[in-house]
DNA sequence: AATGAATGAGAGTTCATTCAT
DNA sequence: GATGAATGAACTCTCATTCAT
C-alpha cells in the first residue's frame, strides 16, 4: 500500500503527484509515462515519488480509482435533480459526456488498464453498473422502467456510454485540434439515444390502450 | 510498407509471424510483447522478423487490421441468412460474442490500440459502423426498423456488442480459469439484449395510432 | 570524525545507532544495511543519524573496532586464568568460538570490512596478532613454547581459529537453522586441533632427549 | 542458467566477460563493480552481458567457481612432484601463494562471496578441503601423518595459509604499491610456518622414545 | 531467405545525504 | 536534540533495431 504522508507538506506533495500522473497517463499513456514526465510535470524530484507510492502500477491503480469516483459523483449528482428515471438517464448521460469532454484521462486510462490493471478496470465497470443498477432498480419499482434484468440493462446502458463518449466526444476533440471550447455532444445524437433507450426499457403499455407511448418523455 | 514475400517459403514465414504476433500481443499486451517473443513462438530467427515488417508498430497494425476483417466476416456471414433485420442483429450478435469467445485477442487488441495505433483503432470501429449501417438503412427502407439516424443507432449497437462481449463472455473466461470449453453468452441475457434492442428500434406502429411520437422533443 | 553527544539522551541516542548497525550489518551485510534500516531499528530518525555519525562507512568502523575489542577482551579474560601458554591458548580458543557462536556479526562484518575499510580490518587483525605475540613471547620465555617468530605463529593460529570458527560454528548454526542452543564446537575438532598446535609450538625436548626430532622431514 | 553462445565469436565474447569480471570484481568489490565497468573493461556493450549472463549475480558465481578450479589445479599440479606428504604440502602452500600474488582477485573475491552468494564461498572452501583430505589420507595410510582426523587437520592447513595469504603476500603487494615485481612469501616465514605444520602433523615417535607427548592436554 | 550477436537509450528503482522545521 | 521530506546520481536490466555472416 501507497505510503501516506505525516505533513501537510507531504499531503500536498502526494496530490500533486496524483494530479501530474492524470495528466501524464492521459497524454501518453501507460508504458509511456515514466516516473521521470510524472515527477516533472509535478514539479519535484525524483526519488520524491517513491516516498508515496511503492510504484507505476500503485498510482495507476489510485488514479483509475479516483476517476472512478469522480465520474460516479458527476452522474449522480446530476440524475438526483431529474425526475423521472428516463430525465434522470439522460441527466446521467451528459454528466457523463461532460465529464469525458473535460478529463479523456478517464477514457483513456480505463482503456489502458486492461492489461495494466484488470483488476482496477473491472472495479471501474462493476462501480457504475452498481449506480446504474440501483437507479433502474427503483424506477422499476415506481412502474417507470419494464421489468427488465437491471443488470443487463445497465450495462447496455454503459456500453452505449462509453462508445458514444469516444465517438462523440474524444474523436470530436481530436478532429477539432488541441485548442477550442469544450465539446459537446450534439443534442441530436443524444435525442436519438435517448430515444432509443426510452422505448428499450419504457413499461409495457397497458394491453388494451397504449395511445402515448412516449409522452412521459422530457 | 512491410516487404511482401516473393517465395512460397516466405510467404509462409509472413503468415506465421502475423499468427504468432496475434497471439502474443493478446496474452502479452502490446508494451510486453518483444520481437523476441513473436518469433520465437513463430519458431523462426529474430532477424528474419525484419525481412516481412519494418517494425513492432507495423505487425500490429496489421493484426488489428486482420481480426476487424476476420470479425466483420464473421458477423455479416451470420446475418446474411437470418429473415428480418432483428433476426440479423441477433445473428450478427451472437457471431461477434463467438468470435470474441473464440479470440479474445480482438479485444485486447483493439482497447490496446488506443495508444499504440489510433488510426488503426478508429478503422476497426468506423468499419463496423459502416457495417451496421448498411444493414440498417436497408431494414428502414423496409419499414422494420424506425427512421432513427442509423448511425448513431450503429454506435448503439456496437456499444452494447463491446461492453456485453466483455462482461458476459471475458470475464466469464477469466473466472473460469483457462481450460473448460468455450463460453456463450446465456440465452437469458442476450434475449433481454435483444429485447431492449428490438424495443428501441421497432418501427413506430401505424400512423393513425400513433401521429406525433416524436414530434415533443427537441 | 564522529560527533559526541553532549547530554545524556543523546548517549543513549548513538549507543542504540551503534547497537542497531552491529545487527543490520551483520544480517543485511555492508551495502544492503541502508541508514533507514539502521536507524529504523533503534527506533529514531532518519535524520538523526547525522548527528552522531558523518556517515555509513563512519559507524561502519566504529562497530568493527568495538567488536574487535569485545572479542580481544572475551580472549583475554579466559585466558587470563589458564595455567600452562597450551592452556591459554585453548581458553582463547574456546572464548573466542563461543564468542563466534555468540556474535557472528563479527565475522561476517569483518570479511565485509575487505573492501569497505580496509584499514579497519588490519587493524582487527593486527590487534588480534598483538595479543597473541604478547602471550607467545611471554610463554618463549618461560621455556613453553618454541622460539619460533611469535608473528608467524600468531598468524599461524590466528588462521585455524578463523576457518574453525566458520566451519565449525557459523555453517553449523545454519544447516541447524535460526532457532536452538548456541553452536558449540565439539570437543573432538577442539581436541584434535590443539594436538596440533601444540606440538607445533611445544618446545624441543632437552639435547639428550631429541636424537632425531626432525629426522623424517624433507 | 547462463545462457551459452551459438557461435565462435559469442564464445569469446562471454570468455571476455568473464576475465574483465574477475579484474572488476577484485578491484572494485562486488558492489561497486557495475556491470557497465565490467563490459567496459571488456570492451563490448552494456546489453551484450546480458545475452551471456543473468544478471551480476550469476557471473561471480561463475568467476568463483572458476577461480577455484584454477587455485585448486595450480596447488595439485605442484604437489604433485613432491615426494614426501611434507613437501607436497610445502608446495602446495608456494603454488597457493604464488596463486594469490597472481591472482589477488580470488582472496577478494571469496571474502565477497560471504555475503554475495554464501553457497559458491562453501563450495570454494569444500573444494579445497576436499582436495586436502585427500592427500592427508593417503599419507596417513603411508605413515608420514599422524592419525589426526583429516578434515580437522585440512581445515587447519586452509586456514593458516588463508591468512598468511592476506598477511604475506596481499598485505606486502599493497604497501609496496601497484608496480614492482611479485610478492613473495619471505623464506624464513614459510620455513617457520611450514616447521609448525610439520610437528603438528608428523607421526608420533616410537613408543620407546616420547612416552607422553599428549599427555598434558586435557 | 535466414540468422543471432551486438548495441545503447531509456526504463524503474534505491539510498546516502541534506536541510527546513 | 530530533525529525522526515526531498533529492538525483547511479544502479540493474530490457528490447527494438542493425548488420555481418
Amino acid at each position: 500500500m501507497s505510503a501516506q504522508p505525516r505533513t501537510a507538506r507531504g499531503t500536498r506533495t502526494r496530490a500533486r503527484l496524483l494530479a501530474a500522473a492524470e495528466e501524464v497517463f492521459a497524454s501518453a499513456g501507460y508504458h509511456d509515462a515514466s516516473i521521470v514526465k510524472i515527477t516533472e510535470q509535478a514539479g519535484i524530484g525524483l526519488g520524491t515519488f517513491y516516498l508515496y507510492f511503492a510504484g507505476k502500477q500503485e498510482i495507476f491503480d489510485e488514479v483509475v480509482d479516483d476517476l472512478n469516483a469522480r465520474v460516479r459523483h458527476a452522474m449522480t449528482e446530476a440524475a438526483r435533480t431529474a425526475g423521472t428515471r428516463l430525465e434522470a438517464e439522460r441527466a446521467g448521460f451528459r454528466a457523463f459526456f461532460r465529464f469525458t469532454a473535460e478529463h479523456p484521462a478517464l477514457y483513456r486510462i480505463i482503456r489502458q488498464a486492461e492489461f495494466v490493471s484488470p483488476a482496477a478496470q473491472r472495479r471501474h465497470y462493476e462501480n457504475i453498473v452498481r449506480s446504474y443498477v440501483h437507479g433502474l432498480a427503483a424506477a422499476q419499482e415506481a412502474g417507470e422502467v419494464r421489468p427488465v434484468d437491471p443488470e443487463v440493462a445497465a450495462w447496455a446502458l454503459m456500453g452505449m456510454g462509453e462508445l458514444f463518449g469516444m465517438r462523440y466526444i474524444l474523436w470530436e476533440a481530436e478532429d477539432r485540434g488541441a485548442g477550442g471550447p469544450r465539446v459537446e455532444i450534439p443534442d441530436r445524437v443524444l435525442d436519438e439515444l435517448m430515444g432509443i433507450i426510452q422505448r428499450g426499457l419504457a413499461p409495457a403499455p397497458a394491453p388494451a390502450d397504449r395511445p402515448r407511448e412516449d409522452a412521459s418523455h422530457e
